[in-house]
DNA sequence: GTCTATAAGGCGATAGAC
DNA sequence: GTCTATCGCCTTATAGAC
């Protein structure tokens, strides 16, 4: 690798990976073919292959993406100064994605519930994202001197989670922005103390 | 149409219907082949176009399966005395099937999620599903005196079906036994006024 | 390194024998 | 009515030209 410049192959390759996550969100993780993905990246269909062997190696590389975006919200809401202020900053950054929760669900909630029933380990892969996330806001609960936060910590992602479901299956935005709001009201009550 | 027999063809249709709904729920609604399904109820493959114009038109049976389940659990949980009573025994329906919803997710909300990505006019069909229960529990919501019974039961509704997203992706149980014992608490708090 | 042409296999669907 | 044989398409993946 010399140090000249901004390797187009990289370009490519992540154009392939953007467009993959994209589609994948959209319309499933087995519904895309290569050449709906190729085509949306502007690369030659079968020059797929150059960049990946499988498609299941495609795929991958998307919950890998998707990863680092969980890693570079979760940074930047760790620069809050309470672990309220970081927890109520979790909830906006949902509600900031409404309209495409709303319309395609959760993407990395879908991902992982898609990717459970055609297993082949990319399952397990796509679960550490919503495990990061939990431990995250466990963390934040913790720190909040209640000893229940795993359990709490679970009861806020199921909420988004299964308002997400109830909002993009029953087509109404207004039951992901309700919901969220309703859990911004509950980390305002969270305190010390059980239940 | 006579008086006769049990009509073997709608024996192979309903074994059709059945498998069908098993392996859909068991590995999502796409990934199951035509001759998948037609193996496990033990028909022909070739021969499923004998009952099914298609392989949508399958999926479609499949829905209308799971609308006739919903609507005879709702019909058995009204012969109880109270809103309370019924809204616990749905929660303990949810309870009795816990095992199969840790590992492959609520067969309802699996269903909608995906068919919201596969769009081909199944996924209203499917969304029917909710609703039912949506309003259902809505309307026991609201004879225990609530104004913001639909909200409530939206909460109620997304609570179980995020639980099932975290306790399949995530392989744990003890998530949908913890939620569905928070969920009776909960509706044991449930009262005339609001928030 | 990049891309085209094509192979190999599996799928939904059909035609028609029984 | 029931089933078999098979078609034609689409998809992933590869071989090899440029």
């Amino acid at each position: 690798m010399t140090n000249s410049e901004p390797a187009p192959a990289e370009g490519k390759r992540d154009r392939l990976i953007r467009s993959a996550a994209e589609l994948l969100y959209r319309r499933g993780v087995d519904s895309p073919t290569l050449a709906d993905i190729a085509h949306d990246a502007d690369v030659p269909t079968g020059n797929v292959y150059y960049y990946f062997k499988t498609r299941d190696e495609l795929v991958e590389a998307v919950i890998d993406a998707r990863a680092d975006e969980v890693r570079q919200l979760l940074a930047s809401l760790d620069r809050r100064s309470s672990p309220r202020a970081r927890l109520k900053g979790l909830a906006r950054a949902w509600a900031a994605n409404e309209d495409d929760i709303a319309t395609s669900g959760c993407p990395i909630g879908t991902l992982c519930s898609e990717l459970n029933k055609r297993d082949r380990g990319l399952d397990q892969r796509a679960a550490t994202l919503l495990s990061t996330v939990a431990d995250w806001v466990e963390d934040q609960i913790r720190q909040l001197g209640r000893s229940d936060a795993r359990e709490l910590a679970i009861t806020l992602l199921a909420t988004v989670q299964g308002a997400a479901v109830l909002a993009s299956s029953l087509s109404d935005p207004k039951i992901m922005t309700s919901q969220i709001r309703r859990l911004e009201r509950w980390i305002d009550t969270l305190s010390a103390g059980d239940t």
